[in-house]
DNA sequence: CCAATTGATGAACGTTTGTTCAACAATTGG
DNA sequence: CCAATTGTTGAACAAACGTTCATCAATTGG
């Protein structure tokens, strides 16, 4: 075990990922375009010298951000995919969970969705680091429809592939619809057909 | 007959709805706050005391383009729901028809949708108008429904109300899949399952 | 304690933003 | 032709934007 050399200057006084949580809600909440480096600077509590020498420029904060809610808020969501028990009881927990939190929180929908709107065609940073998390949305959605086929709560016919693309896009629309007025109940009608065509 | 009264002064140079018609694809194309009034003077072709004159300050401008969309691409596109013939046909071509597009045009998806995401949650003007042409997109579906549950397209248990709904955000989320990389293909195979679901 | 290094601060910078307005042009009524 | 009215022009404006940097503070190595 050697010795730990600790780095010459002065310490940091903010703790990065807390920070960088901070920038994360402030976007979600606002959109790319909309936050401006004032209310970085407001909500994150740091001066704009600490944000340009720890994430760079708005841009690359930006980027580190929608990685970072991938990371931390998409991963956590899809965790609950994996759970023990019957997969498609996860499921749909996981849909009603989409459907309740557009009157809790403020309206907010999902960073990556609203990135893919507003940056992704025109911005192929974004575009890159949305589509990684999008593939891994699918992903979890095959994976555990895979279980459920296996736990024969699919039937075997089922084109699994097509079903996870499918549930994919569904959440990106409710995802949008949870921005509009739509009421609860209108959003669970949606979710009743949609698994009314798992079966 | 009465005599018709010319108004005093000069006469307007440019088309008003031929102008709005340009800002309303700029907005399409880059959404609300990425479009500075400097790309809007240059699209629509005249000078920013013009466009106050005409349309009021940008936000003014951005609910008369939002407005003009839903009366001229959404009625259009929806009009084609009441064509004669089979309605699951004419359903069926309209989400072809959503899924085609994005490869052509530059991946503008669809300018209520973008504004759902990027505004309405903060603006309740957009709110307003967004969710009147949300009711509309709606409503059209549920009629197609309804005539095609009376000619037989539909089973009579079918709770159209509940699949209109699931429609609409059906169409959100292919609108949003279609700003991403997803392939058509990929495309092809939600659109499989949403029309397995009404059968 | 002193040099070296690195983070923190926030005033200041040059752009770009949306908007205004005085000057000008065109049309109508008389 | 002259007054009245209204559209057009584009320079000019204040405010907000993202970004930089000289100055200071804190820490390490010797």
């Amino acid at each position: 075990m050697g010795i730990i050399k600790l780095p010459m200057g002065r310490n940091y006084e903010f703790n990065r990922e807390e920070t960088l949580n901070k920038a994360m809600q402030v976007f979600w909440q606002k959109g790319y375009k909309a936050t401006s480096m004032k209310d970085l600077i407001d909500e994150m509590g740091i001066q704009p010298g600490s944000i340009y020498n720890s994430f760079g420029d708005k841009h690359s904060l930006f980027l580190e951000a929608i990685k970072y809610y991938g990371d931390v808020v998409t991963s956590n969501a899809l965790k609950s995919l994996e759970k023990e028990g019957s997969p498609l009881e996860n499921l749909h927990k996981f849909f009603v969970e989409i459907i309740t939190r557009p009157s809790e929180k403020k309206c907010r929908g999902c960073l990556i969705v609203n990135s893919v709107v507003e940056l992704a065609p025109h911005d192929s940073g974004t575009a890159d680091i949305v589509n990684i998390i999008m593939e891994k949305i699918e992903g979890s959605f095959y994976n555990c429809l895979q279980k459920a086929q296996a736990m024969g709560e699919i039937e075997n016919n089922k084109d699994i592939k097509a079903l996870s693309r499918y549930l994919a896009s569904s959440t990106h629309g409710l995802l949008v619809t949870g921005k509009s007025n739509a009421s609860q109940e209108e959003m669970q009608d949606v979710v009743n057909v949609i698994f009314e065509s798992l079966k």
